[in-house]
DNA sequence: AGCGATAAGTGGACGCTGTCCACTTTAACT
DNA sequence: AGTTAAAGTGGACAGCGTCCACTTATCGCT
C-alpha cells in the first residue's frame, strides 16, 4: 500500500504532507463527534498512527492543530451555504428569487448548526493566540459565511428590494441573529428544546430578518 | 478568625457550605479570569485551602462544579440587566421609555458581554449532561436575561408601541441578534475588532431590532 | 453529658493529557 | 554518493480529573 509510487513521485514514510492533512482530518472527525475540545491531540495522532510527538513537526501546539480544524469547519460551513443558495432558481436580480436566496443562506446555516453541531461548535473555537494571520493578510481565509451572506444581501439592492441605505453594515445584524439563534439552540439555554419548536423559532428568526432587510 | 462564633452558630472546621461557596466563588473568579475552561477543580479547591478532593463531597465531578459557576454568572448577567432597565426614567407605559427600557435590556448586555467577556462565556457553557432539572422544574433558575427581555417587550405591547400579533414569540429573535453579535464580537470571528467598529456593530444592531420591533 | 453515626476532609494513587528533550532515520540536493 | 535538514521515535515530566481507603470533627439521640 506504500510501495509503489509513479516515477518521479516524491516518497517520505507517508507521502509529504499526509501527516499534517491527516491530523486535520482526524481532528475533524473529532470535532464532529464532540466538538472542539474532543479534537484532542494524542488522539489524532493515535488515528493517522503515528507517535504523538510527530504532531509538533508540523504544529507549534494543540491550538495550532484546533486552528487548522476550525478553518477547516469553517469552509465546510461556507460550502453548505454556497449548495444551499444555489439550489435556488431564479435568475440574479429577480426580487422574489433574491428574497428567497437570502432565505437559504440563513437556511443552510442553521441546518449545518443542527446537523454538525460539533463542526460547528468547532468553527467558531478559533483559539485564543492563532488568529488568521495579520490583518489584510492573505492566510485570511475566503471560504466564509459572511461572503455568501454579503453576495444575497448585494443582490436584494440589484433587485430593488432593498434601499442601498438600508444595506450598508446591515450584514451584521443579520448573521448574529442567525448565529445567535443557532448557538441558543444548539450549544445554549435553549439547547433541550424540542424539534418543532427549534422549527417554529428558526422561522420566526428568518421572518424577522425578512422584515428588518427592507 | 475561626475561633469565635455566636452561641448557638454551627460550626465545622469550616463553616456550614462555606467549602461549597467558596468552590463556587473560587470558580467565579476563574471564569471571569480565563473562560470556562479556566474554571479547573483543583484550582479551585487551592484558592479555598482545600484538597482537590474535599470538592468531591460537594459536587460529583467538576461539571457539576462548573454548572454552579454557570448558574452563578448568569444570574450576575441578568441582575446586570435588571440595573440598567431600572436607571432608566419614565413611567411604565410611556412609549417612549418603554422603547429606552428595551435599548437598555440590550446594551446591558452588550456591556456585560464587553466588560466581562469570562463570565459571559461561563454563563453560557452549561455543561453537556446538568441541565437546570426536568422541564417544568422549580429549580430553572429566575434571574434569567430572557425574563427582563420578556419584561421590556410586555411594556412595548402595554405602551402601544408593539402589536400584540407581532409580540408573541418575538423576544427570540431579538435574543438571538444580540446574543449573537456578543458572541461573534466577543469570542467569533469579529472579536479583534476595534472598539469603535464594535460599538458601531452594536448600535446597528439595537436599531435593527428597534426597527423589528413594531 | 456522653456516644455513636455520619458527613467532611486527607493522603495517595491512576490514567490521561499537552509538551519538552535527545536521538535515529529518511529523503532531497549538491 | 555523501551531506544535511526534515520527519518520526522514545522516554520523560507536570498538571489535570477522578477513585479508594482512611481519619476526624460534628450532630442527633439517649
Amino acid at each position: 500500500m506504500i510501495a509503489d509510487q509513479p516515477a518521479g513521485e516524491i516518497r517520505r514514510r507517508r507521502p509529504r504532507g499526509a501527516v499534517r492533512d491527516g491530523l486535520v482530518a482526524a481532528g475533524l472527525e473529532l470535532a464532529r463527534a464532540g466538538g472542539p475540545d474532543a479534537v484532542v491531540l494524542r488522539e489524532a495522532t493515535r488515528i493517522v498512527g503515528v507517535v504523538p510527538n510527530a504532531a509538533y513537526r508540523h504544529f507549534a501546539d494543540r491550538d495550532e492543530l484546533l486552528a487548522a480544524v476550525c478553518a477547516a469547519a469553517m469552509g465546510e460551513l461556507a460550502d453548505r451555504m454556497a449548495a444551499g443558495v444555489a439550489r435556488v432558481p431564479g435568475k440574479h436580480g429577480d426580487p422574489a428569487a433574491a428574497r428567497r436566496r437570502l432565505g437559504a443562506v440563513g437556511t443552510a446555516y442553521l441546518e449545518f448548526a443542527r446537523e454538525e453541531p460539533g463542526l460547528f461548535a468547532a468553527a467558531f473555537a478559533l483559539p485564543q493566540q492563532h488568529t488568521y494571520g495579520a490583518p489584510g493578510d492573505a492566510a485570511v481565509p475566503e471560504r466564509t459565511p459572511l461572503t455568501h451572506l454579503r453576495a444575497a444581501l448585494d443582490e436584494l439592492v440589484d433587485a430593488g428590494v432593498l434601499r442601498q441605505q438600508h444595506r450598508d453594515g446591515i450584514e451584521y445584524p443579520i448573521w448574529s441573529a442567525v448565529h445567535g439563534l443557532a448557538v441558543l439552540t444548539g450549544q445554549g439555554p435553549l439547547r433541550d428544546l424540542p424539534g418543532a419548536a427549534r422549527q417554529r423559532l428558526e422561522e420566526l428568526t428568518l421572518t424577522f430578518i425578512n422584515e428588518g432587510a427592507t
